[in-house]
DNA sequence: GTGTGCGTAGAACAGAAGTTTGACAATAGA
DNA sequence: TCTATTGTCAAACTTCTGTTCTACGCACAC
């Protein structure tokens, strides 16, 4: 036998979908949304469930009102997912005449100020300590397809992979440059995005790795 | 220049209504409980200092959603922890050969695996339940400095200013392009971002803006 | 005057959204 | 086994709700 004030499976996605959607719509959802992100396909199994959760005090409704459905907790603070963005350094800029300077201590800096926030999906499966950012300036790096003012989130490591976007420092044109990685025998092919571009085949021994292009974000807001 | 920024006695009074009766009921009213509310007797007149207000900054509407009006103050109310990360909604692709087929709905895919939390600063100050998003395929956009796979954030509107980064349905060529967007005259130049590429004119009749670039995500992973 | 833009009103409409009904399957208890 | 309960579904139904269209008065510029 089932618990009485156990709520079901369904009745369990219903709150959290509310949650869910009050916060990032303002107004509650139809019974045909919840439907349909609960995977209810009639709109009377929703309705027949929210008035179980009325009747068990989690919901309460306004007949006959569209979207006439309220969280009675309406905050429930601790169901709430901690936040679940990373915080990410600013650390300064990259430029294409300077080598990347990041201090050794990522971790040592906390100003707020150049604090953000980033969702976790873009660190790579990464811890938010391994990864810093830096603000791209000039339009050295558009055959990268990354543009002035653009963020670009890196994990400094010193060595790449095939197929990584890395940030090298290369010695013959003192310049930083943003490319795809392909080792080839002792030399290094690098590969812009930009599929018109022409790769730079250089020497391994000339071209230093020092970091790995985790995500890029560009606000135009 | 026509710009007012004073509101009238109505939309003063709607939206003190907004807030009472969002705080009273835990959702917007319906444009006829407004026009109740503030002696208004038709939808239309209610409907049209609706849109005002939204003009004006104070309110976002949700297309044919009912009760989709939300007061963009609402957002720092009250006990809210700063869950800082906002929820967008993936709701499709962008591809050259069509235009963005997803607009109106934009509550109405609240499928929370399509969800991407993103920092509040991409969404360039508006509520996330303005902004949506869609993920670019193929390389069509590279003159826009976007590439296969990019997420776009983006503001459904059908009107631009001078300077945004816009979708633009081209009835000449059948696509949807993104460019940076200048009204000149009759027609319209549609700058691509990448430098070395020239822009395009066309006829304004014949370009479509179908909404506002505000950020784009690149995960390299 | 005449025209234009703005705010207002009313009505009609289409689509959205809540409610109800009848049917069916699975289960637990008598 | 039979029956009551619970959960499910589809469809029909009624009501609600946003949108659109036409019309009208008013202020202001020409």
């Amino acid at each position: 036998m089932r618990e009485k004030n156990k709520l079901s499976e369904r009745q369990r996605a219903i709150l959290k979908f509310m949650e869910h959607y009050v916060e990032n719509f303002g107004f509650p959802p139809t019974i045909r949304e919840i439907g349909e992100a609960t995977n209810i396909k009639s709109t009377s199994v929703v309705n027949y469930n929210l008035n179980k959760l009325v009747q068990s005090g989690h919901l309460a409704r306004l007949n006959r009102k569209s979207r006439g459905i309220r969280l009675t907790s309406q905050i429930p603070v601790g169901v709430r997912e901690p936040s679940n963005s990373k915080r990410v350094y600013l650390l300064g800029e990259i430029v294409a005449g300077q080598p990347i300077a990041i201090p050794e201590d990522i971790a040592h800096h906390p100003d707020p100020e150049s604090a953000l926030d980033v969702p976790p999906a873009l660190l790579g499966g990464l811890d938010a300590a391994e990864v810093f950012a830096l603000r791209v300036k000039g339009d050295s790096m558009i055959d990268a397809m990354i543009q002035d003012g653009d963020i670009v989130l890196f994990r400094k490591q010193l060595t790449a992979q095939n197929g990584d976007m890395v940030a090298v420092w290369l010695d013959e044109r003192s310049e930083t440059t943003l490319k795809y990685f392909f080792r080839e025998g002792e030399r290094v092919r690098l590969q812009p995005a930009h599929p018109t571009m022409q790769p730079i085949m250089v020497a391994a021994a000339h071209c230093h790795v020092q970091g790995r292009v985790l995500s890029v974000i560009r606000t135009l807001g």
